[in-house]
DNA sequence: TCGAATCGATTACAGTTGTAGTCGGAGAAT
DNA sequence: ATTCTCCGACTACAACTGTAATCGATTCGA
């Protein structure tokens, strides 16, 4: 649940933790995409804030402390799909499939792969 | 262009404005869906605020504005839509499907129905 | 043991967002 | 002409965001 939206700053901290965890503030930091090279007082408030969302948890660990995310990836995706289609396409997945395919220009290599998709699906 | 994000609120403007134009402030305000009863100064603050982005226009009608979108529904539609697939796809479209697929539970007539979109797709 | 390096906590500060109040001017009604 | 009403413009203000500096305590190295 927790239902505190997870900004996009927020988001690199969570990326970096789902990638590998526990991790210390410092290690976060020292992990940071390469656009993104934010000082480590930053990382700090960061993790606070995600603390205080309840999106990751630390324990402590001598005189530091280990993060860890609460919140899955994948609540987190399906959360964040979600909002997209009831924002934009009236909760109905049609019209969003719809839009993409239309946009994305797919592949005949990817359409065979959605159709393979289907078939396990229909079983 | 005019990569200026417009937030939920703003966005709850747009669609009234997608939807009919152009408007006034008070007609938009009228038009506004019961779970977002806005003041009158809410909504012509909004206005003012898409202004700004150039997500809208307003022409003299007399002694008040008229405004009409300046951003069309698809463009941002397309826009927002690949937000999502860059921040949490990597960028690509299949992992989107593939999660949405999952996710939504497709019933036997929606996946014949995308059948058929490819179907189209492919000529 | 005494300074240096680290930690987490606290504070900072401007920009955005949600939500609205107030004010001065221009029309409308009398 | 005077008052009332309505409009846009400006102001307000707290919460959230992005980005960071500083501070007090602790520990490590010398």
């Amino acid at each position: 649940m927790s239902s505190e939206r997870i900004s996009d700053a927020e988001l690199t901290i969570m990326e970096i933790l789902w990638e590998r965890a526990p991790l210390t503030a410092t290690d976060v930091a020292a992990r940071l995409p390469d656009d993104r090279a934010w000082s480590l007082p930053t990382v700090k408030t960061l993790l606070s804030r995600l603390l205080g969302k309840a999106a990751v948890e630390h324990h402590v660990d001598g005189r530091r402390f280990l993060y860890s995310p609460l919140i899955g990836r994948e609540d987190y995706v399906a959360h964040e799909s979600r909002r997209l289609v009831d924002r934009l396409f009236g909760g109905k997945f049609m019209p969003l499939f719809a839009h993409l395919a239309e946009q994305e220009n797919l592949s005949a290599a990817d359409i065979s792969e959605i159709e393979r998709l289907l078939q396990e699906m229909k079983s």
